[in-house]
RNA sequence: GACCUCGUAGCUCAGUUGGUUAGAGCGCAAGAUUGUGGCUCUUGAGGCCGCGGGUUCGACCCCCGUCGAGGUCCCCA
């Protein structure tokens, strides 16, 4: 091997101290909102054996699996997602876990796929789910610690205006007790899914042949369609029977909404299906208004019978994923990516060797008093300590050369200034 | 999985129908200023022209492949 390659492995990142400052600064928006709404932090690990995401339903995110065998011939994966971890940890605990519990995570997760604008092979999501929660409040609390996030790092959500993000929402229960009232259930339901989800790709004629092929006919598949393209919660009141249970939990979830200051955002939208096939009921996914990501920039929804499918018990459980990269390409996008500071407050120089432990108990002494301390070890020319010093954004320097330990003093200069500030302060007082 | 565009210095990019030794700005380094930044001037370092084949007397340039980055579909954590 002559060369390494210097390039990251496609599809991911490096994240150098400029990066890292934004991605730190985001998850710490994500932390707080998290924490500040009663939801404690977990994680598991980014290995997880592949089975855990084997679903028979043919989900998209199985045919993109980061998977290969260990030494020990384990069939291993990538976390796609957290949420199948989630119910395994719910599951292992059993009966010892008091319900409900409000969980939050910020994992890496993978996805061998091709790479696009806010879609790489690898990304953080925060994760906020509530486990044990039968009522359309919880999806409510969700959407709104989203709403929240969007709001701390600068998106206008206000009312009266127009929102620059929105929830489109929409509930698979609809569709379910829509078409239970046609007799199809079960497997067929699941079927009638996955034509469905086709949608977009293929016109709605071949739609319904599609459809055709499962055992719907032409006059059902028409209603089907139809169905679909039903936009807010009146519209929703004609189109299907007054006991939809959909339709009621719809309602309840726009009333509950409104109490979090949040339902201006949302958008009844019957189109909405999400790729995941563990959906029990609300689905949602997050839009940018502004800018030109089309994209969802994070996605929610309800998988009540997630556990039951791993083999354990049913466990009511929602939750929504918000990925690091779309959010940092609409930020991006409308110049309100924050200026960070890289954090330094002083900078301490010593002329020569001599210095060094004089600028080390100053430094220290600085340090005990909670300040970011950096020793400029490099004996390079003043103008350019000086100049790197400031340009680390430092508050002051530090000087000390053979004329100021004669004197018993360290000069101390004030930057980012103007003018020059200067002075002269004792060694003693500086703990030197 | 389909189609399209682009890979030249640390960064942003020039580079003539294929022709000698591949350039600029910014940045970096040294000096002017033997210990005081931001301005200015001088000088310097830094390149397998993404990688591998091919065509040609000769390739940064043309052809094929490959890797990577973007874009439009498709889809989606």
């Amino acid at each position: 091997m002559s060369q390494i390659d210097l390039e990251p492995v496609k599809g991911t990142r490096d994240f150098y101290p400029e990066d890292m400052r934004f991605r730190s600064w985001l998850f710490g928006h994500m932390r707080a909102v998290a924490r500040s709404m009663g939801y404690e932090e977990y994680d598991a690990c980014v290995l997880e054996h592949a089975d855990l995401y084997i679903r028979k339903a043919g989900d998209e995110i199985t045919r993109q699996l980061y998977d290969f065998k260990d030494k020990g011939d384990r069939h291993l994966s990538l976390r796609p997602e957290l949420t199948p971890s989630l119910a395994r940890m719910v599951m292992a605990k059993g009966s010892a876990l008091a319900l409900p519990v409000r969980w939050f995570a910020i994992p890496q997760c993978f996805r061998y796929e091709e790479t696009q604008r806010g879609r790489k092979r690898e990304h953080f999501q925060w994760n906020m789910d509530a486990v044990g929660i039968a009522s359309v409040a919880a999806e409510a609390e969700l959407m709104s610690a989203q709403a929240e996030l969007c709001r701390r790092v600068g998106l206008k959500l206000e009312k009266g205006a127009e929102p620059e993000v929105i929830w489109r929402v929409s509930n698979r229960q609809v569709l379910g007790h829509f078409l239970a009232g046609m007799g199809i259930e079960g497997d067929q339901f699941a079927q009638v899914c996955v034509c469905i989800d086709k949608r977009g790709k293929i016109t709605d004629a071949e739609l319904t042949i599609e459809l055709g092929k499962v055992g719907v006919d032409a006059e059902r598949a028409a209603r089907i369609l139809a169905l679909l393209d039903v936009r807010g919660l009146d519209q929703l009141a004609t189109a299907v029977p007054a006991d939809n249970p959909g339709l009621a939990a719809l309602r309840e979830l726009m009333e509950l909404a409104a109490s979090f200051g949040i339902d201006h955002l949302i958008r009844i939208d019957l189109s909405v299906i999400r790729g995941l096939s563990y959906y029990t009921g609300t689905v949602w996914e997050v839009f940018a208004q502004a800018g030109t990501f089309r994209r969802a920039i994070a996605g929610g929804g309800r998988y009540d019978r997630l556990c039951e499918q791993l083999g354990g018990a049913a466990v009511p459980m929602v939750g929504f994923g918000f990925g690091d990269i779309p959010i940092a390409e609409v930020l991006a996008e409308l110049g309100r990516l924050p200026q960070l500071p890289r954090g330094l407050d002083d900078v301490v120089f010593p002329m020569g060797p001599k210095a060094f432990p004089y600028a080390n108990r100053i430094a220290a002494h600085l340090r005990a008093q909670g300040r970011s301390v950096a020793v400029d070890y490099s004996q390079r020319r003043f103008k350019h300590v000086v100049q790197r010093a400031e340009d680390d954004g430092a508050q002051r320097l530090f000087i000390l050369g053979g004329d100021e330990i004669a004197k018993g003093v360290c000069k101390v200069r004030t930057l980012g200034g103007g003018e020059r500030q200067e002075s002269e302060v004792p060694l003693a007082g500086l703990g030197a």
